[in-house]
DNA sequence: TAAAAACATGAAACACTATTCATGTGAATG
DNA sequence: CATTCACATGAATAGTGTTTCATGTTTTTA
């Protein structure tokens, strides 16, 4: 597979490399991928049109790459957040508030995740099967566990994916809503008795 | 507010917006509102370039008529499918049924929605602000009926649209299921303990 | 410090797209 | 059947965006 950037040599590349990301991040957050042409990224990175190529060969790769990029973050969040987390529940508590305070402090994620089903299928896709493939195997070990009851966990990993994804978009990307608890606890509530097996 | 169609008077006239909008709903689906450009959408419904602005004043606003008709149409599927349901669960259970054979059939509803949040934020907040409100007016009723555990009704909104989404996600858009009797019975099972109150 | 490698420039070539409009055709009306 | 309205055409215009490349500068290497 195609590298997705050219890695620069020296602390002057880097920088640039930089100021590329930061200024494309901003305008596919404000204006969306087809609409920010790389004119636009390289006038907000103070560069030259041409110096993008040193980097990336078109559009697309960059964008892929920033993708891959908040992909690892994300997930590294969740995964430290949610790293000693005696149960289950405890996990999925602390899973969705950390979801929601990462696309809060990272909006432009959640803007380039959703947009690449139209940018390129193929990383979408993969970024969901992906994480849900992963997302399966943790439901997987509490059910061996008795602590989630026993349905297809590809089917609990979309469910819990799908509430994450829409109470962020509504108290995140719509409302811009200062903290999370109440609504929190309140799917808690649903999958308290839904999901989880009292013991 | 500026109208979305300029309403022919003639049958002829029908035929050629229905041929218009046939074919943009197919390549907006293929391949994408910022990808397919007017001469494709003419070039497809076989007719010249200049006859698209008969109809429409630019791309946008039949995109936006496009979503309208879609919205209506989405809405006016699930409202019958649960009109003499007795239960809020049984409501619940063809809804998402209803839901998921809907975007079986008209997947380009599925893409076209979604894609508004980069083609047009407003069209696409309104669609969902405005799904919420119904749905929280359902469900209101059946906490007053006893039939729904007592929180926040907008959450249990979005909680369910999220659940549809990402099942529909998962189930129609990727793996194009054929059925879906037994993922509805797993997301019901979910339901049933989490959110419903056992008479 | 000389040579090489890395990085940066921006004008120019090229491709594509939206939109207009003068002209023309088909259908309905009285 | 002549007039009018609705609809259709497609060449031309104007604008935008991508990408290349010859040239120049900075940094690293030997």
């Amino acid at each position: 597979m195609e590298l997705l950037v050219k890695e620069p040599k020296t602390k002057r590349g880097f920088e640039t490399l930089n100021r590329i990301c930061d200024s494309a991040k901003k305008l596919f957050f404000e204006k969306g991928y087809f609409n920010t042409s790389i004119n636009d990224i390289t006038d907000g990175a103070n560069i030259a049109p041409g110096t993008f190529y040193i980097y990336f060969n078109d559009k697309l790769n960059l964008y892929k790459y920033l993708l891959l990029q908040f992909s690892y973050e994300i997930r590294k969040s969740i995964s430290l957040a949610t790293r000693d987390c005696k149960t289950r529940y405890e996990k999925e508590y602390n899973g969705l508030k950390t979801y929601l305070d990462f696309i809060k402090n990272n909006q432009t994620a959640y803007r380039i995740i959703w947009e690449s089903q139209y940018v390129d299928a193929q990383s979408f896709r993969d970024y969901y099967e992906n994480f849900a493939v992963r997302y399966s195997k943790g439901i997987v070990e509490a059910q061996k566990n008795n602590e989630v009851i026993d349905i297809d966990p590809m089917n609990i990993s979309y469910v819990l994916m799908g509430i994450s994804n829409f109470i962020g978009l509504k108290y995140v990307i719509f409302d811009n809503k200062d903290s999370y608890e109440d609504v929190v606890a309140d799917v808690m509530k649903i999958l308290e008795n839904g999901l989880f097996i009292h013991k």
